[in-house]
DNA sequence: ACTTGACATGTCGACAATGACATATACCGT
DNA sequence: ACGGTATATGTCATTGTCGACATGTCAAGT
């Protein structure tokens, strides 16, 4: 039950309509490593949360757009959820780790092959991941933008972890048909 | 719908009970970066599964104790999922990275508060994979140790990512710091 | 003998999430 | 003027998931 606070938290950043929030959800950016949600989920949200007086209706705009922005409430709901909810247990749902994980039940050159595809999957990813630290600089900038850069950064480095250890798993398959030949 | 898959693979390297599945996919292991869910919707799936014929039950024994394993169709289903689903869209939902992300929601101090209690917490659990590495040692292990070696070796380069994220981040934090005071 | 904890499976109601369907406006290129 | 694409919001039925409740067995320690 994290959507509303995920909304909360990008609310609290900067206001922004239902439909930028599910963009910012969406494949790329938050909804990318983190929590994925599409705007059937978001709408329906909104409403509850505007009810419940934590976001309120700060502009209307062309083509009946309401931007969004978090109140008092809904800030301190935030904090109290961020500072004091505990690390554990936490909803974990990732098909591409699970999908990674049952390689071990194919043949050892049908994982191969799909680890060298998710190989070469995080590699574009990390690079297009680059493209984006380097054109905001190092530092982190205010906003909307912030989020971007936040979970660039991050992004790049669970590439990474997902590279090294496909690389890994790789080897170990090797080395065990060498020694199962 | 990635739970059928998760319950098909696992099946497809070893014979289990519904409550040794259940352990799998907590909050040790599988569960913990790939797909968790709790016995509730194991039991009701495995009967699904079997039904298809995609599962069967292989044994029983003490305590209405009844182990499956995967069919040939089971087998195939698994395989052709593995091989020819796209990487993406897929659906991704991590608790904490999202609460890592909506730090940035909050005041410098707040966060970086937060920030070194992540990196304690991803810390204490890569030691405990690295005891368990150390325990396997190089060599993926047939059966259910399998999955336990090849999570642990996920799980500890994740954590890793984790943490060169999150010290980043508090370096990030503190130059803005010293910038605007 | 008793108690505690792990083993083992299940139902059911409430809530969450998705895909299909629906509608309408604004902008841009030709 | 027209068509395509992006913006923008919504409903609804189906499916998926979770927490609470329910039941009983087996092993180990006291």
């Amino acid at each position: 039950m994290s959507l509303p606070h995920a909304l909360l938290g990008l609310l609290a950043v900067e206001a922004r309509s239902g439909y930028a929030l599910t963009k910012a959800l969406g494949d790329e950016g938050i909804g990318r490593h983190a929590w994925n949600a599409g705007h059937t989920s978001v709408y329906p949200e909104l409403n509850r949360l505007a009810e419940k007086g934590l976001i309120e209706v700060t502009a209307e705009g062309a083509r009946g757009k309401r931007t969004y922005s978090a109140t008092a409430a809904g800030r301190d709901e935030l904090r109290n959820w961020l500072m004091n909810a505990p690390i554990r247990p936490a909803v974990v749902r990732n098909e591409i780790v699970l999908r990674m994980f049952l390689l071990s039940a194919l043949e050892p050159d049908d994982a191969i092959s799909i680890l060298r595809r998710i190989i070469a999957h995080v590699d574009a990813e990390a690079d297009e991941l680059r493209r984006i630290r380097d054109f905001y600089g190092d530092e982190i900038p205010k906003g909307e933008a912030g989020f971007g850069q936040i979970a660039a950064e991050y992004g790049l480095r669970a590439d990474e972890a997902v590279h090294d250890w496909a690389s890994w798993a790789i080897g170990q398959l090797e080395r065990q048909q060498r020694a199962d030949g």
